[in-house]
DNA sequence: GGGTCAACCAAGCAAGCGCTAGTGTGACTG
DNA sequence: CAGTCACACTAGCGCTTGCTTGGTTGACCC
């Protein structure tokens, strides 16, 4: 048994945990899937973890918790402008979803088998993280360098940038960069860009 | 046995089968619980479906069914207008995702868990579903209705549309109608809704 | 140099899984 | 009224699952 610690070991099974969780779902993956990737057997896992669950809930934990640091830094970094703010965050969003990839599908797409204890838990920073885009979208709405109902852009915005991992090839053509500016410049109103 | 015939009985299965697998998702939806919600043993299931994955399939392929009929005909019911058919494309979208919610759910979350061959076949499904919207997209963009990438900004709507699944309340405040029209709005430089 | 501790292993249990085999119905059909 | 058929049942096989148990190893520590 364990504490629920970061020990550095811990932090890397958890890095090979989101791999496997991503090519194979949650269910899929079983404890001795897991072990041998890890290069252990299966019953040493439960050294680190107390149960499946818990290898689930930590690799999310670790993604919402980079999203947060990532998407922070990125608003401190710039300026006030609501406009820049929300490239900003379009572009720290896209970052992380598309190079800290594995923990961040896995948090999208597997949330529902987190037991609710751990569900409990992660809401919180998973609202941390949305409270910042609704800032950012509240700011950019009363400048009105975008329109509409408060809920609902940001709604969409989430939905247009969260689909990206389904099919955005980190080797095709466009940088994630480029995809945030298009969508800023979708929804802005402002020149096309190209 | 039973050949891939769509007999009525089936069909009334799929639809069960669909509920069931949105609740709990595919992998952890037994075949006897298919069964009891069906009111049978879950042997008598494999009289109608050669396996567990092919009820899978057989969700999908009715949801996919559904969806093409349904934009076809919203798309023949309205004018050639660039921006009332987006609009008539958003609308068909949202009413089928948040009608027929299930199968679409199915179809959207457990994609990845059918076998080559039946992946296959339902391509062709979605790709046809797929290219009404490109077509409705590019006819946009020539009329300068929307702007941007053809590729991207496809992808950005269809993320924002099909990301609705997670957190549209049928019983709240918002019809998909209106759910269409402010996202066709946020594109679309028109003067705001509201 | 005995004690501690994280990390790991071998072995296996109980439960649940998808699916099969063989049989029994009652409703149509020639 | 024999034959066929869709539909359902009982019983269980063979396998995999998450997880437990009891024990071993080697690094560090006063």
């Amino acid at each position: 048994m364990n504490v629920m610690n970061a020990s550095p070991r811990r932090k890397e099974l958890t890095r090979l945990a989101a791999q496997l969780f991503v090519q194979e779902g949650f269910d899929r993956t079983t404890v001795r899937m897991l072990a041998q990737e890890m290069g252990i057997k299966s019953g040493s896992l439960f050294h680190h973890f107390r149960d499946k669950q818990e290898i689930l809930a930590a690799v999310i934990e670790e993604g919402t918790q980079n999203a947060l640091v990532i998407a922070r830094e990125a608003l401190a970094r710039c300026d006030s402008s609501p406009l820049a703010r929300l490239h900003a965050m379009a572009r720290a969003h896209l970052e992380t979803l598309l190079t800290d990839r594995n923990a961040h599908v896995v948090a999208l797409y597997e949330w529902r088998r987190l037991d609710p204890e751990a569900r409990a838990h992660l809401s919180h920073l998973r609202d941390a993280y949305e409270a910042l885009w609704e800032e950012v979208i509240d700011a950019a709405l009363a400048e009105g360098v975008i329109h509409g109902d408060r809920f609902l852009v940001s709604r969409f915005v989430m939905g247009a940038l969260n689909w990206t991992v389904r099919w955005y090839d980190p080797d095709g053509p466009r940088s994630p960069d480029e995809l945030a500016d298009e969508l800023v410049a979708m929804i802005t109103r402002t020149a096309p860009a190209a």
